[in-house]
DNA sequence: GCTGCCTGTAGTCGGTATTA
DNA sequence: TAATACCGACTACAGGCAGC
């Protein structure tokens, strides 16, 4: 405590537990403002001007000069402001606030002058007390207005910068969750609320419980996912408690109930894609599968909506399987793999009745043959099995010419993964067969790239035009992808055709 | 208040990597 | 090589919530 500075004394003098130090102080004030020897009457006035002053006082100094994180009064002042010796924690107390000037004409008292003054100037409490109570009053609940207002957002801001650095979320959420505080509380005892009146009145939340709810609902909003968990033991708020503020607080929230949740659940897949280095053709099929299961699977939360769907690609695909598990995706997306297998169950197998399914990941084959059967894939694997099974091997090119798309299937060359120029590839099996008449448009190739001697699956898909010469085909219509099939570490490298 | 659905939790099992 | 730790997967069950 001595490293406090001398004008702190007060705060220990102020302590209306000690009898000595209330007449210390109420000397010190009589002192200083010579008003010690008046009448009796105007001794009592002064005296309860004292003591609502000293709690004025105490009001505005209890919670600034206590750490905000640990509440502990051991601050350590250092050049800059003040520390506390127990967690580290900076509370937002100036030395000196010379910002603005002072002008003989202000009053300390005035609104939206600037000055964190208390208790206005000695000449101005030697004219209040000259004077009526009434003024010192009004005065008085002024200066209690603005200390409560600073005191709110210095604590608010302390608490949610505390919670956000916690979470490892951005700093830059701490603005507008404050503002969306301070337009809750207002909600909260507006005329509007969805509260009942008599309810409304005694509605005083503390910020240690609202912030953290507050929060986790601009979050949600925004399509950040958090720990709650977490969250709540760090802000150290009762499940019970979040669980029914959550909701009362996201409904109000029109931007949360109309918010474009199909857009949020992409922004999730694309997290997935980077965070497991999956690629964009990861991205690309989830959102594809997204769009065709969003009627059967939109009925329940963002996040269990891109848990299923990045599974199920990850089930699909075999190589993807290589660098992610589906417990681990789970739970970055902050769902429990049961859940997706539970969804997966529900959306996918029984609706199609789909025999054998025991579990996700011990059922992955079961999983893909339904998903095959949305018809939105390629059967790519399968039908590359059966290549590789058939042993074709030969060399093969192929040429697409500019002013028709015309394919021969004796030609072949592929660019090697990496971004080298070209090079040939050794064809390890083939699959398919068009026919301009028949209309057949599909063709797989199994290709092994002689620089890492990776297979590579190409899939040329060309729509057949009705009637014309074999081997032609419209311009511009033609589509190509490209898979890798065994074994590939990293992420899937696509081959321009 | 009941029911069914959705979601999360905790316990358990099995495979694999690490270490003595 | 055996013991141990760790991780992923599976499953039963419980709790919350909305609809009736």
């Amino acid at each position: 405590m001595n490293m406090l500075p001398q004008w702190y004394k007060y705060r220990l003098i102020l302590d209306g537990n000690d009898n000595d130090k209330n007449n210390a102080y109420h000397n010190d004030i009589g002192n200083e403002n010579d008003i010690g020897n008046e009448n009796s009457n105007r001794n009592t006035k002064i005296q309860r001007s004292n003591e609502s002053d000293r709690r004025a006082i105490d009001r505005g100094f209890a919670s600034e000069f206590e750490c905000p994180l640990c509440g502990s009064n051991d601050l350590l002042e250092n050049g800059q402001g003040y520390v506390c010796i127990h967690c580290g924690g900076m509370p937002n107390i100036p030395l000196f606030d010379t910002a603005l000037p002072y002008t003989g004409g202000m009053r300390s008292h005035e609104l939206d002058t600037g000055f964190p003054t208390r208790i206005g100037c000695a000449k101005e409490r030697m004219s209040v007390h000259n004077s009526d109570s009434a003024h010192w009053d009004r005065l008085e609940k002024r200066q209690g207005m603005r200390a409560y207002a600073e005191r709110f957002e210095t604590e608010a801001k302390t608490r949610i910068t505390h919670l956000l650095s916690g979470l490892q979320l951005p700093s830059s959420f701490r603005e507008p969750i404050f503002r969306a505080l301070k337009a809750i509380i207002t909600r909260l005892h507006a005329k509007g609320s969805h509260l009942a009146p008599e309810i409304r009145k005694r509605v005083h939340i503390p910020l240690k419980k609202l912030i953290p709810v507050l929060i986790s609902c601009y979050c949600k909003i925004h399509g950040y996912i958090i720990d709650e968990k977490a969250l709540r033991e760090l802000a150290g708020v009762e499940e019970t408690f979040y669980r029914q503020w959550k909701r009362k607080i996201m409904h109000p929230f029109r931007q949360y109930r109309y918010r474009n949740r199909k857009k949020l659940v992409i922004s999730h897949l694309y997290r997935v894609a980077v965070r497991f280095e999956l690629g964009m053709e990861f991205y690309t099929e989830a959102i594809t599968l997204l769009n065709t299961m969003w009627k059967d699977i939109a009925c329940t939360t963002d996040e269990v909506i891109a848990g299923l769907v990045c599974s199920l690609v990850v089930l699909m695909r075999s190589h993807y399987r290589a660098n992610v598990k589906i417990s681990t995706l789970c739970g970055f997306l902050g769902i429990q793999m049961g859940t997706v297998q539970a969804r997966v169950k529900r959306h996918l197998i029984e609706p199609y009745q789909v025999e054998g399914f025991k579990s996700l990941v011990k059922s992955a084959d079961i999983v893909k043959e339904a998903i095959y059967k949305l018809g939105i894939f390629e059967v790519y694997e399968k039908e590359v099995d059966r290549l590789l099974e058939s042993g074709t091997l030969g060399t093969f090119e192929f040429t697409i010419l500019d002013t028709e798309m015309r394919v021969d299937l004796k030609v072949l060359e592929i660019l090697p993964a990496g971004g080298a120029e070209s090079g040939a590839g050794e064809m390890v099996g083939e699959y398919g067969d068009f026919d301009g008449h028949t209309g057949f448009e599909r063709v797989i190739f199994a290709v092994q790239n002689k620089v890492d001697m990776l297979p590579i699956i190409v899939s040329l898909i060309m729509p057949a035009k009705a009637g014309a010469p074999k081997g032609v085909f419209r311009k511009n219509s033609a589509r190509s992808k490209t898979r890798y099939l065994y074994g590939a570490k990293g992420p899937p490298r696509l081959i321009p055709l």
